[in-house]
DNA sequence: ACCGCCAACAATGCATACGCAAACGAATTT
DNA sequence: AAATTCGTTTGCGTATGCATTGTTGGCGGT
């Protein structure tokens, strides 16, 4: 069983400013260990790697075609951000996530969100620059209508990366990426186990409203509630389906 | 020029649940890799290794007794973590931290703090295992009374640290870690620069009577409020002073 | 038949070797 | 004198080899 195949697949998602090369603009040869890098977490998120999943370095590096030492160092990295686990001598183990995990991850979200929110409607002038987040709201409302869950995720996620973004804070964005990508399973999980989100399409239009209208203390309640809501209903969503998650 | 000795020396500082052993119980045998990254972590937050100094792979690891390996990969986890970056052809360089740096991390502890003090206090018995964070008020008012601003110091990060730990949030208890660690310098540089701290003594106080009295509403928007305030006053002072930070 | 111990194997962690590319310097030319 | 180009050196990225360590399976004893 594969999901979705990844959609943003951005920069490492790595929580520092400036990891190795932001905006893949400078992307003259990527290195092998990059590469890997990246490789092996498009294969966790399209879940090629189920969570639980085993594979000895050597596997990893003879798959992919090079030597264990970039591979290594991937997994160094993938470690960090909480997609794996490098157990000694049984090579990597996919990190699976748990209802518990859920849970930790929307309360980070439902704390940095919306101060993102906030930060970006308290700007000079908070109206600018907004075309993308309006362009996500349109595609979600169509998506919507079209009854397209695999869309309106697409469109969502391109709402709440595209906030954080542009929020200015490049810490709070990276860390938001990184439970985002934590998460990526489990949302596509439940993505076809829940009633349409008409809901929260029409949240994320208000919360967009607050930020282009430049109220910062209204957008980020707003958002706190739509994010306070939805993850609960996530949760709950994968506690009744009752899947320990491995 | 150095600093106070680096206080913490927490588990790595890694935002996953379980970089390779939480809580150092099963502490044996300290990999090579592990040793280096720990070594390297303290010598930075030290300011031995001062922001902006640049070291080759090769340096680090003869002053380390090491190979290169091991030190390669400490570096790549400390690039991760925000504290160095990897440039291509002249080793690694230590991170400086600008004021826009500080208003990041400060937007960032702003937004984690106060929710892990609403999650401490939303528990199901929210005066339960606060003796740590008592003791770090305690300590913080005898060094207020004593005007020992390293004591001070050591004691707010006590009580900051604690209260992330015992939120129940390994996600959130790790980025709070990982920005405090990047800030730690610019702490210790405006320690002796700002008044007694007495305001911020009696806040923490505060925020801990209403989480014990399981407020959780009042002890987040107390600590979103302290925080602010003390986070605009460091900033500012990072800014009068002139230093760019290299 | 079951439990415990020993030995062999396998995977890792680290050290080292090699090739490439970039940077620095020197020399020559304009 | 300044700039450009070529050569040399140096550091890094990757590969590979080796030793350590943990695991597993088999054998022997009770």
């Amino acid at each position: 069983m594969t999901f979705a195949p990844v959609c943003h697949l951005d920069q490492g998602g790595a929580v520092n400013p400036a990891p190795t090369s932001r905006h893949a603009e400078t992307s003259r040869a990527p290195s092998a260990a990059e590469q890997a890098h990246g490789r092996l977490k498009a294969l966790i998120l399209d879940n090629a790697l189920p969570p639980g999943a085993q594979r000895l370095e050597s596997e990893l590096a003879l798959q992919l075609g090079l030597s264990r030492t970039p591979v290594r160092e991937a997994l160094v990295r993938l470690q960090q951000e909480g997609l794996v686990e490098i157990t000694p001598r049984h090579g990597m183990r996919v990190q699976p996530i748990a209802a518990a995990d859920m849970r930790e991850i929307y309360e980070v979200l439902n704390s940095l969100e919306p101060t993102a929110a906030e930060l970006l409607a308290r700007r000079a002038d908070p109206a600018a620059g907004l075309e993308r987040l309006d362009a996500a709201c349109t595609a979600m409302e169509q998506a919507l209508a079209a009854q397209d869950r695999r869309a309106w995720a697409a469109a969502d996620e391109a709402f709440h990366l595209g906030l954080v973004e542009l929020c200015g804070n490049r810490r709070l964005a990276g860390m938001v990426m990184q439970v985002w990508d934590q998460s990526h399973r489990a949302r596509m999980f439940t993505l076809h186990q829940r009633p349409l989100p008409a809901r929260s399409t029409a949240e994320h239009r208000r919360v967009l409203d607050a930020i282009a209208a430049g109220e910062p203390e209204r957008a980020r309640d707003l958002y706190r509630r739509h994010r306070h809501r939805s993850g609960a209903e996530l949760v709950s969503l994968i506690e009744r389906s009752g899947v320990a998650w491995l």
